[in-house]
RNA sequence: GGCUGCGUAGCAGAAUGGUUAUGCAGCGGCCUGCAAAGCCGUAUAUACCGGUUCGAUUCCGGUCGCAGCCUCCA
């Protein structure tokens, strides 16, 4: 039975679809004018876990994850660029995709934009006029009234006393109340606009989320993701609006992830303390490992970023993928009691770190199981390794290319490029290309032949300098990875 | 200031009212020409102070420390 910590109720509950078998989420994706950060990373990647887990757990899954495509800050970063809004938009969207499937994120089922949904977000706001839960303000930007609605600061634990007593000072005069919060902005001279009842202009942000989640979704779902910093005002807001738009209830449950640190601080744009995917993936370009470091923490625990970890998930992850080494995987899964353990560990609120342990516990026995020549064994466990670690999106690569494969690259003396992705290329270690290092090999065969001991070492002494490690087999080859 | 949450071995990171997490690093052994990998064994922990309990790292209270939200932010 899957259990979910609701953000709404603060406590794991079990998870029951509103509809059997069905079940809709949405996640709040990217603002599209810059690279996406290791934090935005961990969205991806935690979610995509969640809908792979859902699907596995049996569920026809509607995966909904938005892109916003205008406000604010993509309007000022286009002008200071010079170039048109939609130019810069559409650059990052591109660059988006290509980080996702450098993380083997898996598309979601539908991916709204703001800009194309305009009409259902006028309509919503139209609705909320209607309803009373939203005005004209003075300048013309329509708002919507906190205190209109009853059950403002549910999600976050707030209320509107508290709220405002710790107002700010710059009260904005063209609200009744500093709570209220745009759902249109009136368009400045210049600005990209929509016709609207109330003028040309654009949408606010939080609206957005809400016009097109129902919309895709209907007016009440099931899961509402993204980052803890949603929490307020944003997924408080489009509560609001969402339930005083419709009169439904909107969302059974409300997920949150972590931050990703750097130093004890939050990772952020503001702080200006980030890494950007493709910035990570230069050092550590294999998929697996990213996602290692991200899945190795519980998705609501904070997680600190630093190479020292990636280092670290390199190196499980080598454990993994040598485990799995030369053995041919078979197509049934057959020992499920680690399947079933895996399940557990996952029905306990997506509990990765748990699994993850389980995927070792397999690799052991795995281990042993070659270590006394059990080939029908060894088969049926590679089996599930690779079907568990394909539930968190890991360990798919052939383990032969993918240790041979740079995956923690020196950025010391580097100088051939090689593609890795659409979006990466990283730069092989001088002197470390295959044909050299089989040549090298081929050396040390022969000074091992002769029994030139010494020649030998100092052989694999400057492999291991360049990180390659070799391995003599029983049978007199030699085996290497990086 | 208001509201959340957290504090586990050298590091990372789970779990639990009484019994090995797991990975990396360490130590001893097997294997190896020597290694590497793997296997076997092994050490190190629950911020601090009280309380509840036969028993608390786990529940409760307090102290200290850290992070987050309250303003755009995943």
């Amino acid at each position: 039975m899957l259990k979910i910590y609701n953000t709404l109720t603060r406590s794991k509950q079990e998870f029951t679809p509103k509809q059997p078998g069905k079940v809709g989420m949405y996640v709040c994706g990217m603002t599209v004018y810059d690279y996406c950060h290791i934090g935005h990373a961990r969205v991806m990647v935690v979610f995509d876990t969640v809908a792979r887990y859902l699907r596995h757990a049996g569920y026809q899954l509607t995966y909904v994850r938005n892109i916003t495509d205008i406000d604010d800050k993509i309007i000022q970063r286009a002008n200071e660029n010079g170039e048109a809004f939609t130019a810069l938009t559409e650059r990052f969207i591109q660059a988006m995709h290509e980080d996702e499937r450098a993380l083997s994120v898996l598309p979601p089922d539908i991916e709204p934009k703001a800009t194309q949904s305009i009409t259902d977000i006028v309509k919503m706001i139209s609705t909320l006029i209607e309803r009373d839960f939203a005005y004209v303000g003075s300048n013309g930007d329509v708002f919507y009234a906190v205190n209109r609605f009853d059950g403002y600061g549910k999600l976050s634990g707030k209320n509107i006393e508290d709220l405002q007593a710790g107002e700010r000072v710059n009260v904005d005069t063209a609200k009744r109340d500093p709570l209220d919060f745009v759902l249109w902005k009136m368009a400045k001279p210049g600005e990209p606009y929509w016709d609207s009842p109330w003028g040309q202009g654009r949408p606010g942000w939080h609206i957005e989320c809400s016009a097109m989640s129902t919309c895709c979704l209907g007016n009440h779902f099931d899961i509402h993701g993204g980052g803890m910093d949603l929490q307020f005002p944003h997924h408080e807001n489009e509560i609001a609006q969402s339930e005083g738009a419709t009169g439904e209830p909107f969302v059974n449950y409300w997920m949150h992830n972590g931050f990703v640190r750097v130093n004890e601080e939050k990772m952020s744009k503001s702080l200006g303390n980030f890494f950007t995917v493709r910035e990570v993936l230069k050092q550590y370009p294999r998929p697996d490992v990213i996602r290692f470091f991200i899945l190795s923490s519980h998705y609501r625990s904070p997680l600190n970023y630093s190479s020292e970890q990636l280092d670290e998930a390199v190196s499980a992850l080598t454990r993994l993928y040598t485990a799995l080494k030369d053995i041919d995987v078979v197509d049934e899964v057959i020992d499920v009691e680690y399947l079933r353990r895996f399940e557990r560990a996952m029905d306990d609120d997506f509990n990765t770190p748990v699994a993850l342990a389980i995927l070792f516990d397999v690799a052991k026995e795995l281990n042993k199981a070659r270590e006394r020549n059990d080939a029908g064994k060894e088969a049926s466990l590679a089996t599930v390794l690779k079907k568990l670690g394909g539930l968190l999106g890991i360990l798919q690569e052939n383990p032969g290319d993918w240790l041979k494969s740079p995956r923690r690259v020196s950025l010391d003396h580097v100088v051939d490029s090689v593609a890795i992705s659409d979006s990466v290329s990283v730069k092989i270690i001088e002197k470390g290309g295959d044909d050299w290092v089989q040549e090298r090999i081929q050396e040390r065969l022969e000074a091992k032949k002769s029994k030139d001991w010494a020649l030998a070492d100092l052989i694999r002494d400057e492999l291991n300098k360049l990180g390659i490690v070799i391995k003599d087999r029983p049978d007199g080859t030699t085996d290497w990875h990086r």
